[in-house]
DNA sequence: TGACATCTGTTACCGCCGGTAACACCGTAG
DNA sequence: CTACGGTGTTACCGGCGGTAACAGATGTCA
């Protein structure tokens, strides 16, 4: 059955090609674009991924698995619960200072693919994955309303300052971690009160 | 100068015949649908606003007015500090509520704009609206970076808490401002350690 | 009045995109 | 030799954002 290997290894070469292109073009990259990086003409590439999102979901979930470990592995790790979160938010930063386009990529795919098909892309996935980890955690139920909230928020939250940060670098990574912290331990609500 | 009057008027009706397009056809509304909208044709709209983006950014500013204003108010009403935070997210809530696809529209055209031009669009404005308004809570010096990176931060958290409710709806617009002042309050950090 | 410029509006096009139909090639099974 | 499934191509479709080029009204100056 080497048929099926070759489709596999051949699905490798086209992802591995629609990274060097999303690296290269942002997050406006186009099929016609990826097929020619990867040497072959549009059809291919559909007959591979049926569609676009399709794309951008296998690209997804191949950045996303290697950066849920590396989160679940910060959130797990040891020391106080404020340094494990620490450490998980720098983790999330160094990687989408590293790779930006790539980043920019997959939360735009995000948007595109939720709004038409059901595609679990990258920031859905974090979600699920910290609301586990909250859950767990706080010993919540699995259904409690607050792990799915907090989850959704937390991880909005630290998109969200990345972002900014990402465009004006006004900060170190660290820092901007730190002041993450802060807000989530109540910095904000207990100065205001 | 009644020309100039008319101009003026000409893109009151034309941002009105954009609204009514966003409200029907979501995010993806296409110039020429709302140039048909409007009983005109494509070049007209684009010697109004130039671009797309600039449809984008007046459509943006017509909204965010009227929204900054209630939320301004919310914010600086009478009551403790968590009542007033609480209130002025649920303000936000009530307007994606009511509004989702103006809503998504105006996020979208956030990112669209701030890809490619200098457009200050829906998110930028709230968050330095926010980033005035800690800087002025906490007295803090208007250049710390905190008011900065905590409006980011937070206005981040209820968008995207914000938008996994509107797809779920599990539970009531009160309940879940509650869920995120608690967030705000150190609910998730205090109950972790 | 007539000639001219200007503003408003149109049609018809451009290039690019995502996506696909239809056909050419080539190794293999009968 | 033939029939066939898989791989590859070219060439197209409809729709998008955006624009050039032209047509008609309107006001201005001689």
């Amino acid at each position: 059955m080497t048929v099926l290997q070759d489709r596999d290894a051949r699905r490798e070469v086209l992802l591995a090609a629609a990274d060097r292109v999303v690296q290269r073009d942002g997050a406006s990259a186009s099929m016609a674009a990826i097929a020619a990086e990867a040497g072959i003409t549009k059809p291919i590439l559909y007959r591979h991924f049926g569609d676009k999102s399709g794309l951008y979901a296998a690209l997804a979930e191949r950045h996303t698995d290697s950066l849920l470990d590396a989160l679940v592995d910060a959130l797990t790790g040891g020391g106080t619960p404020r340094e494990r979160v620490h450490r998980t938010i720098d983790t999330y930063l160094a990687t989408i200072e590293q790779q930006p386009q790539v980043y920019r990529f997959l939360v735009q795919s995000e948007e595109a693919a939720s709004a038409h098909g059901q595609v679990r892309g990258f920031l859905r996935r974090l979600q699920e994955l910290l609301a586990a980890g909250i859950a767990h955690e706080l010993a919540l139920e699995a259904e409690d309303l607050r792990s799915f909230v907090w989850a959704a928020g937390i991880v909005g939250m630290v998109q969200s300052a990345g972002e900014r940060w990402l465009e004006v670098q006004d900060c170190s990574r660290d820092a901007l971690a730190g002041l993450l912290t802060d807000l989530l331990w109540g910095a904000y609500g207990s100065s205001a009160d």
